[in-house]
DNA sequence: CTTGACACTGAACACCTGATCACCATATAC
DNA sequence: GTATATGGTGATCAGGTGTTCAGTGTCAAG
């Protein structure tokens, strides 16, 4: 990718910031009113060689009509930059709120892509999210608010589970251990082991827990 | 919010999914065509009744200018569902490797959406992932191995940073009270408070925790 | 029956907007 | 010197685009 010239970093990321501030893209006057250019013509010249170079692509003749097509970055990079996989996922409601069953999967749709060794996440367009509500977990390291990826899929032995007891939906560590039948188990000393005796549906398997700060 | 017609909601779908599928809104014309209307006030009539109830805004005699100020849900789905939000990072490297100097950045871009209330995640270009070495912010739930999403910027009081101290990038809370001078604080008992003596480098905040499980 | 909301057709207008032509200036590479 | 890229001014043009006025028809509410 060829080197953008100050002015024309200048230009690209008026025009990427106006689309984040006003939520559609600037007109080639708004651009030059922007830069206190006399002449649109100044503009055209800057966006041909954005597009020249690869940064942006437009739809001669119309009006607000950009694309960004290569991200700039201005700052360095690592040499030990991950490789990163995507995958989508809904994001359903709170865990203890109870699994929607019978409804209709068309919710907000969750996509993440994060490196691919360490994420160990499988890409699974079954998978949906859930925000934590509780401190059963927090010896795990899962606080209230957090928000866990759920993979509809059987359990190992140690893997935290969205499993439905009572009717609701709850996030514990499923055991199994030799052939006994498993059990779940909170992560929190002050919460007690559940051995159901009739059903033990899981729901899924958490992946990945996200938390914003 | 007044309901929709059903004819309402086919444009008001029709308008996300083209901004969603071409990166631009569309024209009156545009949506004309996709009706099969004869007359471009047909479309008028439709935006002029979604301004009035509330679901988009725009700004008048310019072209392509939409704002979508209601977010319409046509399907059953949780009452507490989240509304998501996209924004790209870089997943660096470790982040006790230190912040890489000088290096070109061609490096993976790493696209999240996710819930916007909760996430607070602003979307900047300029945001990175970096994982987590060391145990330093145990007591503030983030742990070795997990991914932090850095945003550069100025940090405020009580906020988790990636700072530059002695060559090295580490994770700290931000402590500025009154009008001391800022220092770092590691959220584990068996660290010290950090106040530096000559230079404090605030390479970004933490925005956002993500831990493979 | 009348009113109003809804869903259009058809035509025309004004200007916002992208595009182009001519021209100038500076710096760098060959 | 002679290109080539960069960074502009100024004027002009064609068409995309939003907007408005006038009219038609349906349907439910009062």
């Amino acid at each position: 990718m060829k080197d953008l010239t100050l002015r024309q970093q200048e230009i690209l990321g008026f025009i990427q910031v106006y689309l984040k501030e006003q939520g559609y893209w600037p007109s080639i006057r708004e651009i030059q009113d922007h830069f206190g250019f006399k002449s649109t013509n100044a503009v055209m010249g800057h966006l041909r060689a954005l597009e020249k170079k690869g940064y942006i692509s437009r739809i001669p003749g119309q009006a607000r009509t950009f694309r960004i097509t290569y991200q700039h970055e201005d700052d360095q990079k690592p040499e030990d930059a991950m490789d990163v996989v995507e995958f989508d996922m809904e994001v359903l409601g709170q865990i203890a709120a109870g699994y929607p069953d019978g409804v209709e999967t068309t919710g907000e749709i969750t996509r993440i892509q994060m490196d691919e060794a360490t994420a160990k996440i499988h890409r699974s367009r079954r998978s949906f999210a859930l925000k934590v509500r509780g401190d059963s977990m927090v010896d795990a390291g899962i606080y209230e608010g957090d928000i866990v990826i759920i993979e509809p899929r059987l359990p190992n032995n140690g893997d935290i589970v969205a499993a439905l007891i009572d009717g609701e939906t709850t996030l514990k560590r499923f055991i199994q251990e030799g052939g006994n039948s498993p059990y779940l188990k909170a992560e929190n000393s002050r919460y007690p082991e559940l051995h159901p005796v009739a059903e033990l549906v899981i729901q899924g398997v958490a992946n990945a827990v996200v938390r914003s700060l």
